[in-house]
RNA sequence: GCGAAAGUGGUGGAAUUGGUAGACGCGCUGGAUUUAGGAUCCAGUGGGAGAAAUCCUGUAGGGGUUCGAGUCCCCUCUUUCGCACCA
């Protein structure tokens, strides 16, 4: 017989509906509880990731509820964005009307699962009552001098007329028409992050963050310091700056490398040849994936140009490349083939003169006999006045010699490069600005706000931005002056709108402004953030640098937003990523409506910790489901002895309980133990489930119930009325249900964190192995507080350790307490 | 190419601080029960030798540190995630 898991879902999310258990409290007396999992782009069916996130969240929630705190676990819905689009079109609607759709299948099956979500809270991206306060922190930030306009490169088909995402250029071609790729320049907006990049290098102010995520943001924002050096040209005024890690090496710099796109190189290109206007050419529409695919050759032409060299005079050659991109840096790079791989790789193509400015001390390098660049430090030489120093020391040298010479200075350059927001797309939140013939640049006023998506517009007949096509909609009155003007098409990149999310669910209702100061500064940072680690760099990053900006504008106080990070693994199956293309789906409802919501909530935290990536298993889950159902049998057979016993005290000295009942309380305060503690330190449910599996065993090992005397029955009831308060977490439903079957009659929650006895994990008796020059030879059991010698000499009076030590000299022997003795012999 | 991780039985995984490798689950084998299927219960299950005690071997591959390494260090391979060729 199964257990009845539906009956009992749909009843208890009911009651919880009902006692609207899950609704959070502004400035409850309570001490709050943030738990927020990334927000789902509304696809229309939740998939096994979302289920294993959920889960997570659900399960941290529940456990921050029992103990008492005041939990706001919200949800939304990233629903702008590109694919919406294109599903419209594909299917002849409106990404309104598919999309509303969609959020309203999502949160049925939300509520099927029994997550303990506020609904009262929830946002969508897409609704202007949302994106009016996007547009809203745009003014901010432009106001602060956070937001400008410049031209850069776009992915560009010119059939479509459009640009395209990086994920719509298939091997360089459009992926509907197949056109080849063009680079475009276009105006675009951006926002300063690099104004925010050393305090987003400061992780000192959250409290838990994976080590790797934040070891990639920090090499994302990639801060070095470096020199920068001014090269003259050998026939005109003009400098080349460049930016260099290794200005130890200058006196080896032959040649110079520059990219299609560098000023100097666009005013050249009006007079050069046509070999090099080809090239180019060539390389400018290039599209970025193919320019930075690992198969691309560095290739360059020479310009015919020259500069000189800041510390020696000497010509160094110019030349146009494909390698280097003129949004790093200064956009040029001095070339030292001597002491630069990549450099060195060019060198030689091109037969450039390469010249040794580092000598390596193990063994003197010889120019033809060169076969790679030497990078290492070394002993400065051909270097003038600084020959003999050692290279690392030179930098500083060096550098505080060019900036006396007024060549060059001392410099720290990120790698992090400003945010560019600007979409050609439809379905995003509209820019709040409009260009007057007279004025100029215009924000859309506060209280025109939102500037609203047009709803009628032209999905699919072009394939160009389907604003362009809602004249009635582009042209307006300039606010300032009353004029003639146009609005900005360009809507705003999704991360945008997914930046602040978590501060708006304080105040979710808020129709005067983003979000009340007081309730955001209540509920934030959010304590625990879950999601996939995918989003380590992009997502988390731009939303940090949100919440700072929010906090220097005085919306919110602290500065971070996430104070706890758990990023989670993907769900696979048959070892790859869940997806459609591979037909290697599970649709969860499915196995919903087959084995319960907990079984599904319980397989998914019990195949793998939350931050690996877990592997489906149709047997799996079935082995879950027997899991619930033998903790259902067990209490539906002992539900009398249980319910009598549950409450009683222990009634007589605990030596005079029989052993295996005393191994018993000794497995219920320990699982209490273990599972706490896989909680709250190690957020590591599948142990915790695998300890309740094992303490479930053990009470099944007691077979004669009816033989127990009255204590031995009050630790039988304790052994099993530990388990609904302990799988609440991980599958609520059920416990509920065998709470009540126990005549309780507050929710377990309500119940409180069960608690462990010390007392009854003391053991008497402790197993020592005993090893021999690291092999285990025996294993003993000793009183707890046996002496070290005393272990020693039990150790060597084993039988098998006795014929492994034949012959053999003692050298030492370590012990370690409770755990081993080593005996290092000879 | 750059950055970040991961690799343990047939399988998902456990081993929390360098201290008995394989907890718990799945699968499989044998048995009990059942008209059958299913469900349930009991026993076994890394590989090799042995009747057994026990021994040898084993955590992607190679090397190192240590009384002792899945765990720490170096090199190699493979897989996954992210990306803006980062000088």
């Amino acid at each position: 017989m199964e257990y009845p898991f539906e009956k009992i879902e749909k009843k208890w999310q009911n009651i919880w509906a009902e006692k609207k258990i899950f609704d959070a409290e502004d400035f409850s007396e309570k001490p709050k509880y943030y738990v927020l999992s990334m927000f789902p782009y509304p696809s229309g069916a939740l998939h096994m990731g979302h289920v294993s996130n959920y889960s997570i969240a659900d399960a941290i929630s529940r456990y921050k509820m029992m103990q008492g705190f005041n939990v706001m676990q919200p949800m939304g819905y990233d629903s702008f964005g590109l694919p919406a689009e294109n599903y419209a079109i594909e299917h002849n609607s409106h990404p309104r009307i598919t999309t509303d759709e969609n959020i309203n299948i999502m949160r049925n099956q939300f509520d099927s699962i029994g997550f303990g979500l506020d609904w009262e809270r929830e946002v969508s991206t897409c609704h202007s009552d949302y994106y009016r306060w996007g547009q809203w922190l745009f003014k901010k930030m432009y106001e602060k001098g956070l937001v400008y306009k410049k031209t850069s490169f776009v992915n560009w088909c010119e059939s479509c007329q459009t640009v395209l995402a990086n994920e719509q250029v298939e091997d360089g071609k459009c992926w509907r028409c197949e056109t080849v790729v063009r680079q475009k320049e276009l105006e675009q907006w951006f926002f300063k992050i690099t104004e925010y990049a050393e305090e987003l290098l400061d992780f000192s102010k959250v409290i838990e963050w994976p080590e790797r995520v934040k070891t990639m943001q920090t090499n994302w924002i990639g801060k070095s310091f470096g020199t920068e050096m001014w090269f003259k040209l050998e026939d005109s005024d003009d400098i080349i700056k460049v930016f260099t890690t290794r200005p130890d090496t200058i006196f080896g710099c032959t040649f110079m490398a520059v990219p299609p796109e560098h000023p100097l190189m666009m005013k050249w290109l009006e007079k050069a040849d046509s070999e090099i206007k080809k090239f180019c050419d060539k390389v400018m529409n290039e599209d970025k994936i193919t320019r930075t695919a690992e198969e691309t050759t560095k290739e360059g032409m020479f310009t015919g140009r020259y500069a000189l060299n800041p510390v020696n005079g000497e010509k160094v050659q110019i030349w146009v490349t494909n390698y280097v991109l003129m949004d790093y840096g200064t956009g040029a790079v001095m070339a030292v083939p001597a002491h630069d791989q990549r450099d060195f790789e060019f060198a030689k193509k091109y037969d450039i003169p390469i010249k040794i400015v580092i000598q390596n001390p193990e063994k003197s390098l010889v120019l033809k006999e060169m076969t790679k660049a030497y990078i290492e430090p070394g002993i400065l030489v051909n270097s003038a006045q600084f020959d003999g120093m050692e290279s690392v020391a030179s930098q500083k040298a060096i550098t505080d010699w060019m900036v006396q010479q007024k060549t060059g200075k001392h410099t720290i350059t990120y790698r992090l490069r400003d945010w560019g927001i600007s979409r050609q797309r439809y379905w995003g939140t509209p820019i709040p600005i409009v260009y007057c013939e007279k004025c100029g640049t215009v924000l859309v006023p506060d209280e025109d706000l939102p500037v609203k998506l047009p709803e009628d517009v032209q999905l699919g007949k072009t394939t160009q931005n389907p604003l362009l096509s809602v004249p009635e909609w582009i042209n307006t009155t300039c606010p300032q002056c009353g004029g003639t003007a146009r609005r900005e098409t360009d809507t705003m990149d999704t991360f945008v709108d997914s930046s602040w999310y978590f501060a708006r669910y304080a105040d979710a209702k808020n129709d005067k402004i983003p979000f009340d100061k007081e309730k955001a500064d209540f509920w934030l940072p959010v304590d625990q953030y879950i999601g996939g680690i995918e989003h380590a760099v992009m997502h988390l990053m731009y939303a940090r640098f949100f919440h700072k900006f929010m906090r220097d504008i005085g919306l919110v106080s602290s500065d971070e937003p996430f104070a706890r990070l758990l990023t989670q693994g993907m769900v696979t199956k048959d070892g790859a990523k869940m997806s459609k293309s591979k037909g290697n789906t599970v649709d969860p409802q499915y196995i919903i409506d087959r084995y319960g919501a907990d079984t599904v909530r319980v397989f998914m935290l019990f195949a793998s910790p939350p931050d690996k990536d877990s592997e489906w298993s149709d047997e799996g889950v079935k082995g879950s489901f027997r899991f619930l159902n033998r903790v259902w049998r067990l209490f539906e057979e002992n539900l009398e002895l249980i319910k009598e016993n549950s409450a009683a005290k222990e009634r007589e000295e605990a030596q005079s309980i029989f052993a295996e009942i005393k191994e018993l309380r000794f497995s219920t305060h320990f699982t209490i133990k273990k599972v706490l503690n896989d909680i709250e330190d190690r957020m590591q449910f599948n142990t915790a489930i695998a300890a309740i599996m094992e303490h479930l065993n053990n009470i099944y090992s007691i077979t004669e119930t009816d033989k127990l005397n009255d204590t031995e029955k009050a630790v039988f009831a304790e052994a099993c009325t530990v388990i609904p308060r302990l799988l609440y977490f991980f599958a609520p439903h059920i416990s509920e249900e065998l709470w009540k079957l126990m005549e309780r009659e507050e929710l377990v929650h309500e119940a409180g964190i069960p608690e462990f006895n010390k007392e009854f994990l003391k053991k008497d008796e402790v197993t020592y192995v005993v090893q021999i020059m690291g092999k285990v030879r025996g294993k003993m059991e000793v009183p707890i507080n046996t002496s070290q010698e005393e272990i020693k000499k039990l150790a060597l009076e084993i039988e098998n350790v006795k014929k492994y030590m034949e012959g053999k000299e003692i050298k030492k022997i370590i012990v370690v307490p409770k755990k081993l003795v080593s005996i290092v012999a000879k």
